[in-house]
DNA sequence: ATGCATGAGTT
DNA sequence: ACTCATGCATA
C-alpha cells in the first residue's frame, strides 16, 4: 500500500550501460500511482474459484473490456493518476563510488581477489571511459545467436518445438566460429554442465568466503575486456539458475575465470589495510511499485490466455486494475522473461534444490 | 531471493 | 513496441 514517490528535481540521465552498482545511478522513473491495498470488487469475486474458471473469467472480461469499466473505484483514495513520471535520479558523477554495505567483514576478500595487488583499492572500477560493458556481452550474445542460427523474434533457437536442443551448435561452421570465440559448445553450452558448474561455483564462492555482491564488485578487478562488475542480483540469478540459457552461457567462462583467480589468490594469503567506506549518503532512492495480490492474480489470469496483449488490450487492462498502463506493460514483458528462465521460477518453492529435469 | 524497472539493440 | 541483460529496492 501507499507508496511513497520523491520528485526529483535532478536532471541528468545515464544513457551509459549499468554495470556499476552503486556507481551511478540511473534516471528512475516511478510509477506514481497509489496502489489500493483493499481487495477490488472484482478480484474478490474470483479470489476463490478455480485457475482455469479464473482464466476464462478473465479473458472473457478482457475482450469486453472497454465497454464497461470499473465503476468500483473507492473515493477513499481514488488514485488521482497524476500522470507525471516522477524521475530519480542521483547524482553520481563525482559521488564516491561503490562500497555499499558491508564490506567490512568482505574486505579482505575483496582486496584478495585483486589480481594486481595493486589497484588503490579497486576503488575506481568507476570511469570505463571505454567499452561500456555490456556492450561486449551483447557483442557476445548476439554472435553467439547469429551463429545459432537464428533466432527469430522470440528468442534463443526457437526452433526445435518440443524442447530445446541448441543443436545448431552443431553445425560445422557454428562449431568452428564458437572454437574460436573460446566456447567449447558441448561443454559450455550443456545445461546440465550449466547446472553443475552453477552449484560448483556456488560452494566453493562460499568456501572462500565470499558473498555473491562480493563477486560481483570483484569480477571489475578481473579486467578481462569488456566486463565490468555485476549486481548481487545477477550472481544469485546465475547460481539459481533464474537466467535465460544465453545469459548463463556467456556469464559462465566470466565467473570460471574469477573463481580460478579468487582459488588462486586464496593459496597466497596477503593482507591490506585500507578501505575507505563512506556510503554516499542522503540520495533518493527510487521506490518499487508494488502491485497487489488480487490485481497480480487478474494479470496471471490474462497473461494465460494472451501473453502478448496489444497496447490497446494493455491499456484497457490497466484501467480495469486501476495500474499505469505501463506497470501493466512491463508486468507482461517481466512475465514473458521469467517464462524465458532455465529454472521457472513461477514456483516460489525452489531454491538450490538439485533439478533432475530441467523446463525449458 | 525476487519484483518492478531501465536501456540498448531489434524487429 | 518488443527482447534481453541487468539492477535497485525490498520481502
Amino acid at each position: 500500500m501507499t507508496m511513497s514517490m520523491y520528485s526529483s528535481t535532478d536532471k541528468m540521465k545515464m544513457s551509459a550501460p549499468s554495470c556499476f552498482p552503486g556507481r551511478y545511478s540511473p534516471s528512475y522513473r516511478s510509477s506514481d500511482q497509489m496502489r489500493r491495498c483493499m481487495p477490488n470488487p472484482s478480484g474478490d469475486i474470483f479470489a476463490g474459484i478455480n485457475d482455469g474458471i479464473l482464466s476464462r473469467a478473465e479473458a472473457l472480461s478482457a475482450m469486453d473490456i472497454g465497454k464497461h469499466q470499473a465503476s468500483h473505484v473507492h473515493p477513499s483514495q481514488m488514485t488521482s493518476q497524476m500522470k507525471h513520471d516522477v524521475m530519480y535520479h542521483h547524482h553520481s558523477m563525482g559521488a564516491p563510488p561503490q562500497r555499499p554495505l558491508q564490506m567490512h567483514p568482505t574486505m579482505d576478500q575483496l582486496d584478495m581477489l585483486d589480481p594486481t595487488g595493486s589497484m588503490t583499492t579497486l576503488a575506481p572500477i568507476s570511469e570505463t571511459p571505454l567499452t561500456p560493458t555490456h556492450q561486449h556481452l551483447h557483442g557476445s550474445y548476439h554472435s553467439m545467436n547469429h551463429m545459432m542460427g537464428h533466432h527469430h523474434p522470440s528468442g534463443l533457437s526457437g526452433h526445435s518445438a518440443g524442447h530445446h536442443g541448441h543443436s545448431a551448435v552443431h553445425h560445422p561452421v557454428i562449431t568452428a566460429a564458437v572454437a574460436a570465440a573460446g566456447l567449447h559448445p558441448d561443454t559450455d553450452t550443456d545445461p546440465r554442465e550449466l547446472e553443475a558448474f552453477a552449484e560448483r561455483f556456488k560452494q566453493r564462492r562460499i568456501k572462500l568466503g565470499v558473498t555473491q555482491a562480493d563477486v560481483g564488485k570483484a569480477l571489475a578487478n578481473l579486467k578481462l575486456p569488456g566486463v565490468g562488475a555485476l549486481s548481487q542480483s545477477t550472481i544469485c540469478r546465475f547460481e539459481s539458475l533464474t537466467l535465460s540459457h544465453n545469459n548463463m552461457i556467456a556469464l559462465k567462462p566470466i565467473l570460471q575465470a574469477w573463481l580460478e583467480e579468487a582459488e588462486a589468490q586464496a593459496k597466497n594469503k596477503r593482507r591490506d589495510p585500507d578501505a575507505p567506506s563512506v556510503l554516499p549518503a542522503g540520495e533518493k532512492k527510487r521506490k518499487r511499485t508494488s502491485i497487489a495480490a488480487p490485481e497480480k492474480r487478474s494479470l496471471e489470469a490474462y497473461f494465460a490466455v494472451q501473453p502478448r496483449p496489444s497496447g490497446e488490450k494493455i491499456a484497457a487492462i490497466a484501467e480495469k486494475l486501476d495500474l499505469k498502463k505501463n506497470v501493466v506493460r512491463v508486468w507482461f514483458c517481466n512475465q514473458r522473461q521469467k517464462q524465458k528462465r532455465i529454472v521457472s521460477s513461477v514456483t516460489p518453492s525452489m531454491t538450490g534444490h538439485g533439478s533432475a529435469g530441467f523446463g525449458y
